[in-house]
DNA sequence: AGGGTAATAT
DNA sequence: GATATTACCC
């Protein structure tokens, strides 16, 4: 949905102008095309002699930002020539004569597209997508003078576009995909359903990825190597597609940046950093491993496919949690309840293809663990026992907002970042450091602190002022010390609903008062005293028992 | 089959 | 050392 109605305006210009070189041999015929060309405000040259165009784009280069070459039956190179020759250019052939063999031909010899002839305005319209796509797939240095203008010009549009639209995640996605493999992915790929590109042969290693479920790709790509023992959904990334292959051809290191590469189609990087990101794709894309058994599904998450030897190639991929992936992730987690969460769900919710139940289970879990060490048996949502409570009471825990589990979206108590916007943690980690000091939050250490505004895809910040939930806003004993450590938390964090001036709750209190008087065998909780006698005495008078039988000495008979 | 977690790999 | 994957158990 990249290019709405509404998008195509800002793109109005870009294409406008549009240096086409015709090259037809049929007079008739071009002035057809170029009418049609010019009336979409293409600047046609045209050419009736292959050698002529030649010389043209060898003398001026920067003329040309695309070909239209007709496959001539008459003359005798046919306009092989030209193609064979203007590797620069993106160059669509065309011809009356739709004989596959032709095409082939064409399209072997370099050509972006084969056209059949008539061509209709519809064919014509969508030609700059090549030119676009040359741009991007085209290291910086050795594009074409032609195209670095529209490349220059196009880049800027797609971080626009990235902007506003972060949210839709494959579209930023696949802009990023865009701006990132400027070396030789095929992004504008007519697959792609946003590009109402024609279907051009050597762009149609679908970078569009199917809804198929898991891994099936390593399991059609197993080895020998691993003489196929099961094809499980989860075999080894690396002994699956393409590693016997780079294995021969590449070194391990080669490989890993591959894989490396493989995920990375998933990230959301500023798209400035395209440049950059192409090069080092550039030089590390090198072996290809191609086993095109099962291409059917090239995933979003870490298959790339890979136009080096033509072929895709489908390695296993290594997901990489993004901060974009993981929101996503955080966000299925919240709109599930906690209890809900479990892999399958989330994964489903995610709705990223190609991100199988197994990395949903493992991100969980470190997910978990995570949680886990903010806010220890949060999940519980239970009173710790006493070992664990006693822990925790030396944790001055962060405060956080009040939360109940029946409430959908926010369940997650407040955890440091992890992973914000893409900005602030290019090159971050995601997780936070395991290390920070969650009983000395300080500025640093708390990785909100620097984000005034919170975001869904903190990790586990609340998204939206949180209801108080109808009982204890605080139902965990653990939180006692965060109250005690209001403070703290207070200059790092504003509270959706300044409810951290309010604290300790009372309700807090009520909570831990009953705890400790439930389990009185149990060390009582920091900051709460043992009741007098007097007050024990009167609640047991309440409570009716007006005699206090006799202690036992030894216990054992306490029932 | 799928969830959870420990072990292992990168 | 951190993180992702795999193995294994329930």
């Amino acid at each position: 949905m990249v290019f709405t109605a509404n998008d195509l305006q800002e793109w109005k210009d870009f294409p406008k102008g549009l240096k086409v070189l015709l090259l037809e041999g049929d007079s008739i015929s071009a002035a057809e095309i170029r009418a049609k060309l010019e009336a979409m405000d293409y600047n046609v040259s045209t050419f009736c002699d292959e050698n002529e165009a030649l010389s043209a784009i060898s003398s001026t280069p920067e003329s040309f930002h695309i070909a239209i070459v007709e496959v001539s039956s008459s003359s005798s190179e046919g306009g092989f020539k030209f193609l064979e020759n203007a590797k620069d250019l993106p160059t669509i052939m065309t011809s009356n004569n739709h004989c596959l063999n032709t095409m082939m031909k064409c399209i072997a010899l370099g050509a972006v597209e084969f056209l059949s002839k008539p061509l209709s305005e519809d064919k014509l319209k969508n030609i700059w997508q090549h030119v676009v796509h040359k741009a991007f797939s085209s290291g910086t240095s050795i594009l074409c003078e032609s195209l670095k203008p529209v490349k220059e010009s196009v880049v800027p549009m797609l971080q626009l576009q990235k902007d506003n639209e972060q949210h839709e995640s494959s579209v930023s996605i696949d802009i990023e995909k865009v701006s990132r493999f400027t070396d030789n992915d095929h992004v504008l790929s007519p697959g792609n359903d946003k590009y109402p590109a024609p279907s051009t042969p050597q762009l149609m290693h679908g970078t569009r990825l199917l809804d198929d479920g898991d891994c099936q790709e390593q399991t059609n790509c197993s080895t020998e190597k691993e003489s196929g023992e099961h094809d499980g959904e989860s075999k080894s990334v690396e002994t699956t597609c393409g590693n016997l292959n780079a294995e021969t051809e590449s070194t391990a290191q080669e490989r890993k940046s591959e894989i490396t590469l493989a995920r990375k189609e998933v990230d959301l990087v500023d798209t400035s950093k395209g440049e950059s990101v192409a090069s080092l794709h550039t030089q590390k894309r090198k072996v290809v491993s191609n086993t095109d058994k099962n291409t059917k599904s090239p995933n979003k998450v870490g298959v790339r496919s890979d136009s080096c030897e033509i072929r895709p190639s489908r390695k296993k991929m290594k997901v990489d949690w993004t901060p974009e992936l993981h929101k996503k992730f955080v966000k299925a987690v919240e709109q599930l309840s906690i209890d809900q969460a479990i892999p399958s769900r989330i994964l489903e919710l995610m709705k990223v293809e190609g991100l199988t139940r197994h990395n949903v289970a493992s991100h969980l879990q470190k997910y978990r663990m995570h949680k886990r060490q903010i806010f220890p048996k949060e999940e519980d949502r239970k009173w710790l026992n006493q070992r664990e409570r006693s822990y925790c009471l030396q944790r001055p825990i962060m405060a956080f907002p009040p939360y109940h589990s029946n409430h959908t979206l926010p369940l997650a108590p407040v955890y440091p970042m992890w992973g914000q916007s893409s900005s602030q943690t290019a090159g971050m980690q995601i997780w936070s450091s395991p290390g920070y000091p969650l009983w000395q939050p300080t500025a640093e250490n708390w990785h909100w602190k620097p984000f005034p505004r919170m975001h869904a895809d903190a990790w586990g910040c609340p998204v939206l002022p949180v209801p108080p939930p109808p009982q204890a806003p605080f139902p965990y004993s653990q939180n006692m010390p965060a109250l005690l450590n209001a403070d703290a938390a207070d200059h790092t964090f504003t509270m959706p609903q300044s409810s951290l001036e309010h604290y300790p709750a009372q309700e807090v209190v009520d909570k831990v008062v009953k705890e400790a008087v439930s389990k009185p065998w149990l060390p009582l909780p920091l900051g709460l005293k043992p009741p007098s006698t007097d007050s024990v005495l009167a609640e047991l008078s309440r409570q009716g028992i007006s005699s206090i039988p006799p202690r036992s000495s030894k216990g054992s008979n306490s029932g």
